[in-house]
DNA sequence: GCGACAG
DNA sequence: ATCTTGTCGC
């Protein structure tokens, strides 16, 4: 199992930039050793103006992309929310959820960028580094990089660019809708987060990892902290 | 200097 | 991110 990269989380805005900068040489981008056989999917989710978060991880049978097992956490963050540091808000409590999984997935897409980021670090990318297991990004809007949209037909892809260099994948997993955007997080290459992208792809727009993490999330939050 | 800006 | 049913359009 790799190593997973452990740091301190309660740093200023400004340190965590810092902090980025250090562990982008620790991004390993390789294609998967091992055929996969469990995906999750990880998210946060909580009531507006409330920083009360509750996080889930979703895993799910890679082959019939059903659930079976499911974790969860909640606590009060106190990082703001900053465009490019998503991961120092969000991370800690999602790794209270991933310490709870009976078996840790081989592969695991979060909401947000992978290294489609400004300095390669999205939450994806962070979050493998954090858990030494390999990782993609699957978000709804892009961050970083410019692309041409795809062409309409369900499945179709352009690339995600900055400057010469490709970051990740425009991808319209549905016709008529907007793409999401797939980048590989850490321990996976472009072309493997953009294969799991489409594998995982079923009746919705979102990918089923992300889909069900984000629904069940939300049904936790409700019969839990119901306010704040 | 100005606009853009994951969740 | 979150609040929310039906409704208009491709």
């Amino acid at each position: 199992m790799p190593s997973a990269v452990e740091h301190p989380w309660d740093l200023s805005p400004t340190e965590a930039v810092k902090m980025q900068r250090e562990l982008r040489d620790r991004i390993v981008l390789q294609p998967l050793e091992m055929p996969v056989r469990r995906i999750a999917g990880a998210d946060i989710s909580f009531n507006m103006y409330s920083d009360v978060f509750f996080a889930a991880i979703v895993v799910l049978d890679y082959t019939t992309l059903e659930v079976i097992e499911s974790a969860y956490f909640t606590e009060t963050v106190s990082f703001p929310y900053v465009p490019g540091l998503l991961s120092f808000r969000e991370i800690p409590t999602l790794l209270k959820a991933w310490q709870q999984l009976k078996e840790k997935p081989d592969v695991t897409m979060v909401d947000g960028h992978g290294i489609a980021h400004p300095r390669r670090m999205g939450i994806a990318t962070h979050f493998g580094l954090a858990t030494g297991s390999p990782t993609l990004g699957c978000a709804k809007k892009i961050l970083s990089g410019h692309f041409t949209p795809p062409a309409q037909e369900a499945g179709s892809t352009s690339p995600i660019l900055d400057k010469e260099e490709v970051i990740g994948y425009a991808l319209r997993s549905k016709a008529r809708t907007n793409p999401l955007f797939i980048s590989p997080g850490h321990l996976l290459d472009l072309e493997g987060a953009l294969a799991i992208a489409r594998h995982c792809l079923g009746k919705y727009k979102l990918p089923e990892p992300t889909r069900l993490a984000h629904q069940m999330v939300n049904a936790y939050r409700r019969e839990h902290g119901a306010n704040d």
